[in-house]
RNA sequence: GGGGGAUUAGCUCAGUUGGCUAGAGCACUAGCUUUGCAAGCUAGGGGUCAUCGGUUCGAAUCCGAUAUCCUCCA
């Protein structure tokens, strides 16, 4: 059975269940500010859990991207050594809300694995909660019963809370699980030893395939549990674990999910795969584990790529970007690969999953391009360290911990790479010291990022919360539903929610509204942002009213700014049109952020734009605003319609059952959109586009104002070419400015070339006045010459001239007195003479000032310039 | 968000405690040599040492701010 046959029978398998077939969300976690990623199945349906919004369907299933690699699942540094660890993987589940609970789920599940897998049933071993004491929590009589309907009682093992009780998080909804474990060894080693025993007991080859998640309480702030009214059941099957179970390989890179990767990479490098492991086998290769952390890590990269994350270096981007990067360390180290070879693996693993996940296949050459840039930039970062390794000091055959640190974090060479180059040069790296020094910087970050969240204080326990800002700015009657005070590096900030709001919270780029909340008769209180956390609006204040929270809240929006940022949000949408006219289809939102005061869209393009371009794209976008096309909102429209009118959808985009299809001309722009928008496109009055650079490989971004800031930017402008203009009364500026420039240099050359003649001129006389002393010919003078670097090219010339020389010149610049003495460099070696010292000493004595210099040559400066005359005869002095 | 680092010729980079007339390689221009190619030889052009301010007799070098980029941590 294929991998693809395993993950549609179990989507067919649940459809037949009367469940709905859901996509999988984006693996970027955006709306959720707990998490970078989506780490497990149940993780983008949380709001359906926590009753923030209705389900699409009481009953559900599909396979959902996740990515184990930050926060309290992080599996990076163990994936390659095994053969269970991902960061990438797919997590298969069916969920119920509020609809079958236990026995349904305990059946489907046994029918699943059994009769449509053919898993053998002697191989299985099922777990249950056997209860806690602390928490009077029973037995979970319940799913035994279930489970004896199947399976001998003897393989229904009991575990505890930390086995069979599952928690979102510190608060929310909890209960019993219960799991499937499958027993893969050799019958030999079956009959050698039972199974049984080495359930949960970390051995290789008895594994747990499937857990189920029976929701029944809510665990509130103050740790205790309450019976939820409606009882879910939440539950994940590995993908990649299942298929290695169905396909009896012996470890979860042995399937075919992973067979194309390793054919190329064995050509590509020619390094055979032999499945071998450290502590499995004696004799393991490297090569092994290199080639499982790059395949594993390229399907982690290609698919958070493709879900709209760039390789950055903040948050997610960031652990995006260390994924690459640990994959092309091992290739490097270990494949012998120097040149990049990772983005060519990116269109086969498209083609693999062009069914599963087409996002990823229709940006192949997006996804591809954005990975070979992030190879060849470490490969330099790599390169730049190796250099700066041979050039390191070393002492006691050690790199030291500080060095091996700078090392890492400057210049972002790995700290195993330091090891090994360390090795062949039979050095010792400090690793203690450098794990100091790293913990010194975590604790550091950790210091700055602290942040306390206090628990929320329920007035009222709501289920729906509505959000009216698209109709109006104004509330007379909202109410508190709850409040919070969070601790951001040891200042308060408070948060309020309410059940209605004309506050628009951040997001899709626009950024949340600012106002006021007016309590009781006079209690205003200033709304400093508004932020959506899974979908709860919260309010940002700058402190909490004080005695009337329960009583009705005036809410205002600050409705010049709103205008303002609806102006832009709307250009947005008009100028992601127009760019698409312009350049081509294959423009893509990758990104946007638009405040009252511009706009920022940054799109998928692979060259710069061109004047012509540019000015092509504001044409269209004016043009549209003239035409003073009205708004054409849909509020609550069925995805699928939206998607038959030919709506624009993003990948890495989240979108509900029902959307809000924003319209301007339904032959220009049609997107999905929450934010927003103006009436009529006339409102925008004018738009301007301010800049165009790039972000990323193939990732273009361009910047723009519209209405008043548009017309002050231009206006600005003008007043600065007028003023230019007046100044040099010229028409033609650019050629009036490159023919200043040019007369300019020819006059600055023309000046060196008159100072050069001035000092030539002298240069005879000088000579002339050469005395000779114990065989050394001397020139003291004081010039009319102001350049020092003039003065600096006499003495050298004369010197060159006479040789054997000691040249002792005074001159003055803006008042201040220049010492320059030049010493024949034979004769200062032979005789002792130090310019340095002679210039630093006089400079003291004559010019209340100091100097210094090599013993050939030497400058010195003073305030004095009355004393340059003495000080230039008194060099004949030191000889 | 918090650290560290970088910014010198068209490109890649040197520039050691502040003072060597700011250099090298590649590229460019001219001439010579070699009548295959590659190249070689000689001469030459090209620098607001990122920007602004400060310390100093003197700053590419030290200090501060700004900008841009790299890098680590959160």
């Amino acid at each position: 059975m294929t991998s693809r046959d395993i993950r549609r029978q179990f989507l067919d398998f649940f459809a037949s269940k009367a469940h709905k077939i859901i996509p999988s969300a984006p693996i970027v976690a955006k709306s959720d500010p707990t998490l970078l990623f989506i780490n497990s199945g149940m993780a983008p349906l949380k709001d359906f859990f926590l009753g923030n919004q209705p389900p699409p369907a009481p009953r559900v299933a599909d396979t959902q991207k996740c990515l184990r690699v930050s926060g309290k699942h992080n599996d990076l540094e163990d994936v390659g050594f095994d053969g269970y660890h991902h960061t990438m993987f797919e997590m298969l589940g069916n969920w119920s809300f509020g609809d079958y609970f236990k026995k349904d789920a305990i059946a489907w599940s046994w029918e699943l694995l059994t009769g449509v897998y053919g898993i053998p049933k002697d191989r299985l071993y099922v777990s249950v909660f056997k209860g806690d004491e602390k928490e009077k929590l029973p037995f979970d009589q319940e799913a035994y019963d279930e489970w004896k309907k199947y399976i001998a009682e003897d393989r229904i093992l009991a575990f505890g809370k930390k086995e069979n009780f599952w928690e979102m998080g510190d608060q929310g909804p909890c209960g019993p699980c219960s799991e499937i474990h499958v027993d893969l060894r050799s019958d030999s080693e079956r009959a050698q030893k039972d199974g049984k025993a080495l359930v949960n007991a970390d051995d290789p080859n008895v594994i747990e395939v499937w857990n189920n998640v029976f929701m029944e309480f809510n665990r509130k702030a103050d740790g205790s549990l309450d019976e939820l009214p409606a009882k879910s059941v939440d539950t994940g099957m590995g993908f990649e674990r299942l298929v290695r179970v169905v396909q009896e390989a012996s470890s979860n890179y042995d399937t075919d999910l992973w067979k194309p990767l390793f054919n190329f990479l064995e050509t590509a490098t020619g390094h055979r795969y032999e499945g071998t492991y450290p502590g499995l086998n004696a004799e393991w290769l490297k090569s092994d584990v290199a080639i499982r952390v790059v395949t594993d890590h390229l399907r982690a990269v290609s698919f958070t790529i493709a879900d709209g994350e760039l390789p950055s270096n903040t948050g997610a981007g960031y652990v995006i970007r260390r994924i690459l990067r640990r994959a092309v360390r091992y290739y490097y180290s270990f494949l012998g690969q120097k040149d990049p070879v990772m983005h060519r693996m990116v269109p086969i693993l498209a083609e693999e999953f062009h069914d599963v996940f087409p996002e990823l296949k229709a940006q192949v050459d997006f996804v591809s391009r954005v990975v070979l840039e992030e190879e060849k930039s470490f490969l330099r970062t790599l390169e730049s360290g190796l250099k700066r390794i041979e050039s390191i000091d070393i002492q006691n055959n050690t790199i030291n911990g500080q060095q091996a640190f700078e090392l890492y974090d400057t210049f972002g060479f790995p700290i195993d790479l330091t090891r090994l180059i360390a090795r062949e040069k039979g050095w010792e790296v400090d690793e203690a010291g450098f794990d100091k020094a790293l913990q010194e910087q975590k604790e550091r970050s950790r210091k700055d990022a602290a942040k306390e969240v206090g628990d929320w204080t329920v007035l009222r326990d709501l289920k729906q919360f509505e959000f009216i800002g698209y109709d109006q700015l104004e509330l007379a009657d909202a109410k508190v539903a709850k409040y919070r005070t969070v601790m951001l590096k040891g200042k308060p900030q408070y948060q309020i929610v309410l059940d209605r709001t004309p506050f628009y919270p951040e997001g899709g780029g626009q950024v949340g509204d600012t106002g006021y909340m007016t309590f009781g008769p006079n209690e205003k209180i200033r709304v400093l942002d508004t932020k959506k956390e899974n979908d709860l609006v919260i309010h940002i204040v700058d402190r909490l009213p004080q005695f009337v929270m329960d009583r009705t809240v005036e809410c205002e929006v600050d409705d010049w700014k709103r205008r303002l940022t609806e102006n832009n949000h709307s250009a947005t949408h008009l100028l992601h049109a127009a760019l698409r006219k312009v350049l081509g289809t294959h423009v893509q939102q990758k990104g946007s952020y638009l405040d009252h005061g511009m706009l920022r869209f940054d799109f998928q393009h692979f060259q710069k734009m061109t004047d012509e371009e540019i000015a092509h794209v504001e044409r269209i976008v004016n043009e549209k605003i003239r035409e003073n096309i009205a708004l054409d909102e849909a509020r609550a429209l069925p995805i699928e319609e939206a998607k038959e009118a030919g709506a624009m959808m993003l990948f890495g985009e989240k979108y509900g059952e029902t959307v809000r299809m924003i319209t301007f001309d339904p032959g220009f722009s049609r997107e999905l959109c929450g934010g927003c928008h103006v009436r009529h496109t006339g409102q925008i009055g004018y738009f301007k586009i301010t800049a165009e650079t790039a972000v990323a490989a193939g990732v273009r971004r361009v910047e723009a104002v519209t209405a008043t800031a548009a017309e002050a930017y231009v206006s600005d402008m003008e007043k600065e070419v007028t003023a230019i203009k007046n100044t040099l009364k010229a028409k033609d500026l650019a050629k009036a400015v490159e023919s200043l420039q040019e007369e300019n240099k020819k006059l600055q050359k023309e000046i060196e070339r008159l100072v050069q003649e001035q000092a030539n001129s002298l240069r005879e006389g000088l000579r002339a006045k050469a005395i000779e002393k114990d065989g050394i010919r001397h020139v003291a003078a004081v010039l009319p010459i102001q350049d020092a670097n003039a003065v600096k090219t006499l003495a050298y010339e004369l010197e060159r001239e006479l040789g054997n020389a000691v040249i002792a010149f005074g001159s003055v610049n803006a008042d201040k007195p220049l010492l320059t003495v030049r010493i024949s460099e034979q004769l200062a070696k032979e005789k002792g003479l130090n310019a340095g010292a002679i210039v630093r000493e006089l400079a003291q004595k004559y010019l209340k000032g100091g100097g210094g210099g090599q013993p050939f040559f030497a400058t010195a400066g003073g305030s004095d310039a009355g004393g340059l005359k003495d000080a230039v005869e008194a060099v004949q002095g030191y000889w």
